[in-house]
DNA sequence: TTCATTTATCTTGATATCAAGATATATTTG
DNA sequence: CAAATATATCTTGATATCAAGATAAATGAA
């Protein structure tokens, strides 16, 4: 009898003809997800950033050499809007982990690179990051780990075209 | 090939000694929590409520007769700050679906109670809401609903004691 | 009882976000 | 070429949230 379960069985009471299945699974995707953007956010503040700050410098440093992307690039990816992502950049530009550098090839845009001390600083935060993954996930066998990712895969598809 | 793999492609590309295994879960579940959140949203938006208001309400209404609780008591279930609840509670008195009632029992506390209206509309967004999480897990199979279900129960666990 | 501590809620100040609109450049159409 | 339209980014104003602290009442200890 967890959290959710005793939200079902206060809809069961109060509202029976209530299918309550589909509320039970959603509950606890985003009570879980809950959980893990709080685990993961207390690496992000050992690293003097957030989970926006870091999202934006690891899209940056997988996205390859020379690590630097457009403004427009970020936001599709990271599913912010523009208004959002200016103030993204503004944060990093102030602290000197990335720099405004004019595209050359469009004036109205710019590429946002990383720095020499935003690239070792993401550096360093990934390698945490993917240990505190790592231990977020330990509640699960492995197997069990790969059952709930194959069954995240044909769900996200339902939303994501495929 | 979805959204998720290439970002663990792009990683394995730039730092192939990182194990992107669990990074494929929790991204995958966080960016469903994202859909499912738009999906309910809308809905939400329909009765002119957020997934802030109608958490609260459905908080209060599922509680049963006489459909009151603490601010303590909500915050606790809701898993916000209570600067966070003071700032919701305000929302709604403002909009007459909330009343802060002095509580009896405990002069420092209020007891949140739903007013006739608020009860009308939060039933009725109910009914609905139930139709929108449905639609929006049918991308799943009832067993593989059962089964990722089963799968969060025991991840959830991990978090949640037990 | 009286004082200290705990509990319950609200307040304040800072921040991240979004929606809508502004600005500047690029592209297309006639 | 000139005008209209589209694109890329930034700005503005409003809101929700959080962390930390303030306030007030309840509880516990001497």
């Amino acid at each position: 009898m967890d959290h959710v379960d005793r939200i079902a069985a206060q809809w069961n009471a109060e509202r029976p003809e209530l299918d309550v299945g589909p509320m039970q699974v959603i509950g606890r995707l985003k009570r879980i997800a809950n959980h893990l953007s709080r685990g993961m956010g207390q690496n992000f503040d050992a690293f003097g950033l957030t989970a926006a700050s870091f999202d934006v410098l690891a899209t940056l440093r997988r996205s390859g050499f020379p690590y630097a992307l457009s403004p427009g690039d970020l936001l599709k990816i990271t599913m912010v809007t523009s208004g959002t992502m200016t103030n993204r950049i503004d944060q990093l530009v102030k602290v000197g982990l990335v720099e405004r550098v004019k595209n050359p090839d469009d004036a109205r845009s710019f590429l946002i690179s990383l720095t020499d001390k935003g690239r070792s600083l993401i550096d360093r935060a990934v390698t945490e990051h993917v240990k505190v993954q790592k231990e977020l996930v330990s509640g699960l066998s492995p197997e069990e780990q790969d059952l709930l990712n194959n069954l995240l895969i044909k769900f996200m598809g339902s939303f994501e075209g495929k």
